[in-house]
DNA sequence: ACGGTTGTAACC
DNA sequence: TGGTTACAA
């Protein structure tokens, strides 16, 4: 019998706290006629009666499985109660989950030090609180202890038949002859038990808790009595705990290394892990994973608690399963844009909100092709600074998508016209956003300062005029250079079956065309504009004079955008087919070709030409070739330049007057700090109680 | 090629 | 770094 020959006890108080089925929560808070009732939430009615995300206990009961199809849910529970999650720009939308999780996360926060671990999972780090209550108010000494307390589970406490089981759990959580360690477990219920109750009371969710030494434990407890439960994991019970755990429950052991564990290992359950070395886990799964698996077969997890209130990323995405994969290219930017407008939406608000900003976008696609059973794998995702501004990402991510395609045909190598392409098409599209930093405190000023030089902001002796001055010359071409125009791409795309099932019907007329290739034109012939740290547009939100620029800008912006060009179209008319797609990108080889390059420099770069995205026949800009009054004028054309605050040289903070330095050194290194949150904080609106119900 | 969408993290 | 892969809910 193997000795754990480490100390399996921490002492910390940490707690997982799950929400029970939350999407059906949500639907039954809104509909509460629902409460009760076996009640699925369903997205995609279309197919087979939608995908189930989320199963209500009592459909759970009848057998109705999150795996099921609306129509098998029917089937397995005639009565059951499908909700449908809400649709905006023909795709699920799950802002009123996120909200309410919100809502959640914002009182569970009030005890401890808070990590929001998904949209309806928190983890707390409660030791600090079970101390204190531990001194102040100590269950031994308590004459009345509330039923949710007692309620609770308690591994490895003995109920015999005749015993009246809360009651022994009481006197478990009142025992004044524990351990300080139990003791403060004990605590951690109480404390624990009382912000259930504050979550159910503040906004009708329910949901199940488990407390335990370290995270790993306090997960895999939280689920082990639902719905709306505690459950308690003493020192003590660990190890009978884990012996006959199955392994493949544990987090982390659910994909492919669980079950490698089982088949190359022959393990099943925790307890089975306990037979190989440290060295030996090591040497079949790395230094890493192999200490790990090692320290989870002992129930240590030295994981700490972030404390995190916040997502660090957006992300919009769709899936084109089957028959409807996208085969054209039109298609692709009506999708694009759509997901583009959901993101650039989520980001204003988390900008207004929380006062972040993110920094990379992200796209990433999956397509297929005909013979090549593993092609869905070998699109590449593309990342590249992000522009605040709905038009300016449509843009941005199209750009990378056509990066990701070439090299996508690429490694097909894909030469022929697509004329005869029925074989390929793409089945997923998404975009994110990440590297989120707080914008820090006072930048209002600097948003000020900006507003008041920017609108007019010919004036190359102003400050702002000399931070791009100063900056664009000495940033040699850098790894975040991008624009890509695909140069090779000489291929047709016929529309494919399905897939824009609304309002895009005149994607593919020619004169939409014809504006986009102008478009494309200018972007290739202009000088690129060169925009202040992060974007005029987000600096405009708290400044009318940029306000008003702004929305110029944006008009102007839009008249080239596909959405407004499409307003202007009469409904009803067809597609026009492949033949003016070839036109489309007859003038984009043609644009590209006439001005070799259009590429975006982040300022300083520090690597030279080797980004991925440049091709060896695009030739970068030099940054000084940039018309700096360009800043004024067509914000269309403006793509091409924009840089990271993180590349600047901070010497020119000198230039900028005194009142301002400081903040603006913050931009320049955004400090990783723990979001802290107070109520009466301009933070707390993003918890803002969803008012829907 | 129907379990979709969103998010985190490790690894290279 | 960016990009890939894995995992989870």
């Amino acid at each position: 019998m193997p000795v754990a020959r480490r100390e399996t006890c921490d002492g910390r108080v940490i707690a997982h706290v799950d929400m029970d089925c939350f999407y059906v929560q949500v639907e039954q808070r809104k509909q509460p006629c629902l409460r009760g009732l076996p009640t699925a939430v369903v997205q995609y009615n279309s197919y087979k009666g939608g995908g189930l995300i989320a199963v209500s206990y009592e459909a759970r009961k009848c057998g109705v499985k999150r795996s099921m199809r609306g129509d098998e849910a029917k089937e397995a529970c005639p009565q059951i109660q499908l909700v449908q999650v809400p649709v905006a720009r023909g795709k699920a939308n799950l802002n009123t989950y996120r909200n309410a999780g919100s809502e959640v996360v914002t009182i569970l926060s009030r005890k401890g030090r808070c990590e929001r671990a998904s949209i309806d999972e928190v983890y707390l780090d409660l030791t600090d609180a079970a101390q204190t209550m531990l001194m102040e108010t100590p269950p031994e000494s308590m004459e009345h202890v509330e039923e949710e307390v007692i309620r609770s589970h308690v591994l490895g406490l003995q109920v015999k038949d005749g015993d009246d089981a809360k009651e022994e759990v009481r006197k478990w959580l009142c025992r004044s002859d524990a351990s300080y360690q139990e003791k403060l477990l004990a605590c951690g219920a109480f404390i624990v038990a009382d912000l259930r109750m504050q979550v159910l009371k503040e906004t009708e969710f329910t949901c199940s808790a488990g407390i335990a030494h370290n995270k790993m434990l306090a997960k895999l407890a939280s689920a082990m009595n639902k719905p709306a439960q505690q459950t308690v994991v003493p020192h003590s019970s660990v190890e009978g705990l884990l012996e006959s755990f199955p392994i493949k429950k544990m987090k982390q052991l659910g994909g492919k290394l669980g079950t490698s564990l089982q088949s190359d290992l022959g393990i099943n359950t925790v307890g089975d892990l306990l037979q190989f070395s440290e060295e030996k886990l090591q040497q079949r799964y790395g230094i890493n994973t192999g200490t790990w698996l090692w320290n989870i077969a002992r129930g240590i997890s030295g994981e700490e608690v972030e404390g995190r209130l916040l997502p660090k990323s957006h992300g919009s995405g769709k899936t084109f399963p089957g028959p409807q994969a996208l085969k054209t290219f039109a298609s692709v930017q009506h999708w694009l844009n759509e997901l583009c407008e959901e993101l650039s939406e989520r980001l204003e608000s988390d900008m207004d909100q929380n006062k972040r900003i993110a920094h990379t976008l992200t796209m990433h696609a999956r397509a297929y092709k005909r013979g090549d059973l593993d092609s869905h794998k070998k699109f590449p995702s593309k990342s590249c600074s992000l522009r605040y501004g709905t038009t300016k990402i449509q843009e941005d991510a199209l750009t990378l998508f056509h990066a990701g395609l070439r090299d996508f045909l690429g490694v097909f190598n894909f030469k022929t016209h697509s004329s005869e392409n029925n074989n390929w098409g793409i089945t997923a599209l998404s975009v994110s956003a990440s590297k989120i930093v707080p914008i820090p405190s006072g930048t209002h000023s600097i948003a000020k300062y900006f507003s008041e030089r920017l609108p007019s902001g010919s004036s190359s002796n102003q400050p702002v005029d000399n931070v791009i001055d100063e900056v664009a010359p000495s940033s040699p071409p850098g790894e975040n250079c991008w624009e890509v125009i695909p140069n090779e791409l000489q291929l047709e795309y016929p529309e494919e079956d399905t897939g824009m099932n609304h309002s895009n019907a005149c994607l593919d007329q020619p004169d939409l065309l014809c504006n986009l290739s102008e478009k494309v034109d200018g972007l290739t012939e202009e000088p690129s504009l060169v925009a202040p740290p992060g974007n005029e547009e987000r600096m405009a939100q708290s400044e009318p004079s940029r306000d008003i620029l702004t929305k110029e800008l944006r008009h102007a912006s839009d008249t080239y955008s596909l959405k407004a060009v499409e307003k202007k179209k009469t409904a009803g008319k067809k597609p026009q087919g492949s033949c003016s797609i070839t036109k489309f990108f007859n003038n984009y080889h043609n644009a590209q070709s006439s001005f070799e390059q259009k590429n975006v420099t982040n300022a300083q770069g520090s690597h030279s030409a080797s980004s991925s995205y440049l091709s060896n026949n695009q030739v970068e800009m030099p940054p000084q070739e940039v018309d700096k009054n360009s800043i004024d004028c067509m914000p269309q054309r403006s793509q091409a330049w924009s840089y990271n605050i993180d590349e600047i040289d901070p010497s020119i903070i000198d230039e900028l007057p005194p009142e301002i330095q400081d903040e603006f050194r913050t931009w320049f290194r955004p400090r990783k700090r723990p979001h802290v949150v107070r109520r009466g904080s301009n933070i707390t609106q993003y918890f803002r109680p969803d008012k829907s119900r």
